[in-house]
DNA sequence: ATACGGGACTCAGAAAGCTATAA
DNA sequence: CTTATAGCTTTCTGAGTCCCGTA
């Protein structure tokens, strides 16, 4: 793999000053280079061997060591692995190593205990830096080594609130961080708090009530330019009967008793959308200068809230703008869609700041971007909160349950450490899986209902990275999870191992998938389908009676809810208290790491022999954006189909087939010299293959979002350490803003693995 | 209940592609 | 005829939005 990147230099030359400049930014200088290919060859070397040991013990290994030889079988054995097994391959790799030395697995056990104690601290030691190491230390250790189970439990068993409290009031120094209780955030806290959206300005259109023009104040105004809006746009929502009559609720009340306007179904808003398409027109023409100007006001005018100032460090902010009023917009069948979403005003927030900063005055602004004071206003609340990360807050109009925070940004240092510790505990994972699988295992088998549906709740969580399934109210839309599958939701197959899953997750996203699964699993399912109903419950006005028979619309695992699973997880291992969501991002970590380490740079060079160095590149994105394309699948993140899907693709097929065409006539043509037919003849092939290539990733990625799972799901460490391997420039996997995001993940070593007990540094810090 | 992470969607601007024209 | 360029159109991308779910 290194070989390409190690030819011998010359004598006045170093290698690192021959590589092109992407490569060369890999590296500091020299010696770095060096000691990365050695490390990298090392870590190949051990991978090779532990592939090798493999192969002589499991099929599974043995499949895939053939298939790293035999390169083109690896994608289709890819989507095998994926589809068919991935935690049992993943399993069977982690037990050779830990059969391999199984005393120092059990070391690791126990020194994870320790790690995951210390953890915390050390991100204490780390966010006090600035402090004398006098106060550091004393508050951070007591004993040397304190018996980490005990310190948790003693923590767990004081509530939240209360430790909280006791913290706060120990003069501030020093958070003793032995439990999952809330850390402090900060100890100073100023910024500029919030920016509310423009007041509205009247336009003075009328609509029209069967023909008749009527005036409307402008609060009524308002409102009807709102759904004029969405009228404008052409928005699915508005054919909605429901949206309808959420939208009718509450104009009504707006426009008051005795109105003539009586019925939504007979006012003409086209007066005001074509104001509003006008309006549109008008934006359009803008100049290029004209655009520009605005945009040096908007920035000028956000300067002030882009940034607070978090323990003396700048530190960017998240969404600083208060949410405009509007329509509400719920996903799939929400029953709130079209209700009206109010205007917040200072008095709806909470501003968390510090004690000694200066108290923000709420602004709003004008159309073209100038600040303006609301004058004589305040603020809901100005609290002193250091043990929350927000810096304000209001309740939601729609949902009244809801908060919306401003919180600070994915850049923030903040964000990033709670990054970086939730891939340290998925990746402790990997060390407690097989106890937790052969657990799962047993517990399928039980015949105590509620110990079998914990078992197989947690093993379709780990198999199909579902997620957890809260018991939701009759006002949201109805989605669920793995504990609230219901009869209907999946279809056993004759062969009593497959099975197809067709219900409506988060967001509403349709999961529709069938599967292989363990015979145990489906067979416990089926029996819990018809089992008699576990608990009395109402759904839809009607009342379900406990111990009747279940239909298509009861729960499958009534036994369960996501707190016992989480219990369950916890009990089982009490050192890292996994949770259903760290499944999902071990999963999703573990797969593309396993991925990539099969990408073998020189293999791909040879075949990729006398392409150019771009071409080479892109080769290689593209495997990483394949595996990439495999993870979203896992997670099941789509995106809709854009609306004129089908016009582009047709378009992709036309261009293809005229360079087809255009081949065949090149074919044909007999008066050009030979040379020169070559080259064009090679021409329109790479053409041709670079179209087809379009077609077959834009059919592949139609449904398929890769965002989501880049940014929350797969360890930025991954791709770091693929990228230093396969020499691919880092932006072409990360964009700007997950180079900033990731910044805390960019000093990775190559040989970086997700498993740590693969993991080539993990493994020599435990000796 | 609170606090936060995750999620798809939207829209504007950028990039890429296309066409007409001129050199 | 090829090539370069300008000016337009289409497609892609990223930032921002605002809604959803978990612990």
């Amino acid at each position: 793999m290194a070989s390409s990147a190690g030819a011998p230099a010359s004598a006045d030359t170093t290698v690192l000053d021959t590589l092109p400049l992407y490569k060369r930014l890999l590296y500091k200088n020299e010696s770095d280079r060096i000691k990365y290919e050695k490390a990298v060859q090392t870590c190949l070397a051990a991978e090779t061997e532990r592939s090798q040991k493999n192969m002589s013990m499991t099929n599974g290994a043995a499949a895939k060591s053939n298939g790293s030889k035999a390169s083109p079988s690896v994608k289709a054995k890819k989507t095998l692995v994926k589809k068919s097994a991935p935690p049992a391959k993943a399993g069977a790799k982690r037990k050779m190593v830990q059969s391999d030395d199984d005393d120092d697995d059990d070391d690791d056990d126990s020194e994870d205990d320790d790690d995951s104690e210390s953890d915390s601290e050390d991100d204490d030691d780390s966010s006090e830096d600035e402090k004398p190491l006098a106060s550091r230390k004393k508050n951070t250790k007591t004993t040397p080594t304190p018996p980490a189970k005990k310190a948790k439990k003693a923590a767990a068993a004081s509530a939240g609130k209360k430790t909280k409290k006791k913290n706060a009031s120990s003069s501030g120094v020093g958070i003793e961080k032995t439990t999952s209780t809330k850390a402090k955030v900060w100890d100073t806290l100023s910024h500029s708090g919030v920016l509310f959206p423009p007041q509205y300005e009247p336009h003075g259109i009328s609509v029209r009530y069967s023909g008749q023009e009527v005036k409307l104040t402008p609060e009524q105004e308002e409102v009807a330019t709102w759904y004029a809006q969405m009228i404008h746009t052409n928005s699915d929502y508005i054919g909605k009967e429901l949206f309808q009559k959420n939208f009718w609720d509450g104009f009504k009340k707006i426009l008051g008793k005795n109105h003539v306007i009586k019925e939504l179904s007979k006012i003409d808003f086209a007066p005001i959308v074509e104001h509003l398409e006008a309006q549109r027109e008008v934006k359009n023409a803008m100049t290029n200068e004209q655009k520009k100007e605005l945009k040096v006001k908007k920035d000028a005018m956000e300067a002030p809230f882009l940034f607070a100032m978090l323990n003396g460090t700048r530190e960017k902010v998240g969404n600083f703008r208060v949410e405009p009023p509007g329509l509400f917009r719920g996903r799939g069948e929400h029953p709130k869609m079209g209700m009206l979403k109010r205007r917040m005003e200072p008095e709806d927030v909470i501003i968390n700041i510090g004690k000694d900063a200066p108290i923000p005055t709420p602004f709003t602004h004008t159309a073209d971007f100038q600040l303006v004071e609301l004058k004589g206003r305040h603020w809901q609340e100005i609290r002193h909160d250091p043990f929350c990360a927000w810096m304000a807050g209001w309740h939601d109009s729609i949902n009244t349950k809801d908060w919306k925070y401003v919180q600070f940004a994915a850049t923030s240092s903040v964000k990033g450490e709670s990054d970086l510790k939730k891939y340290e505990k998925a990746r402790k994972l990997c060390l407690y899986i097989d106890k937790i699988r052969k657990d799962y295992e047993k517990g399928m088998k039980s015949s105590d209902p509620e110990t079998a549906q914990l078992a197989v709740t947690t093993y379709l969580v780990d198999k199909l990275a579902l997620r957890a399934g809260g018991e939701k109210e009759e006002d949201l839309a109805d989605t669920v999870g793995v504990t609230t599958l219901r009869v209907s939701h999946v279809e056993l197959h004759e062969d009593g191992e497959t099975i197809t899953f067709d219900f409506l997750g988060k967001d509403s996203i349709r999961f529709h998938q069938t599967h292989k699964l363990n015979p145990v699993a489906v067979s416990a399912m089926k029996r819990f389908m018809k089992m008699p109903r576990e608990k009395t419950y109402e759904r839809g006005g009607k009342t379900f009676a406990a111990g009747s028979k279940k239909g298509p619309d009861d729960d499958i695992f009534g036994h369960v809810d996501p707190s016992k699973v989480n219990e369950h997880l916890a009990n089982l291992v009490p050192e890292l208290r996994p949770t259903i969501k760290t499944f999902r991002t071990y999963n999703a970590s573990i797969l593309i790491d396993e991925m990539l380490q099969e990408f073998e740079t020189d293999q791909f060079v040879a075949q990729a022999k006398n392409k150019s160095e771009s071409v080479l590149v892109d080769a290689k994105v593209a495997y990483y954006n394949n595996a990439n394309k495999e993870v979203a699948i896992l997670c099941n993140h789509q995106k809709g189909v854009s609306k004129d899907f089908d016009s582009q693709m047709g378009k992709k097929v036309e261009k293809r087939d005229s360079i087809k065409e255009k081949i065949a006539e090149l074919k044909k043509q007999k008066d050009l010299a030979a040379d020169k037919k070559a080259a064009k003849m090679k021409a329109l092939n790479d053409q041709l293959a670079k179209a087809e290539t379009a077609m077959r990733q834009k059919e592949d990625l139609k449904t398929v979002s890769l965002g989501t799972s880049k940014i929350n799901y797969m360890d930025p460490r991954i791709t770091i350490a693929f990228c230093k391997r396969a020499h691919v420039p880092i932006e072409k996997c990360f964009n700007k803003a997950l180079l900033e995001k990731f910044n805390w993940a960019m000093e990775e070593s190559p040989e970086f693995r997700f498993d740590p007990a693969v993991d080539p540094v993990s493994r020599m810090q435990q000796d």
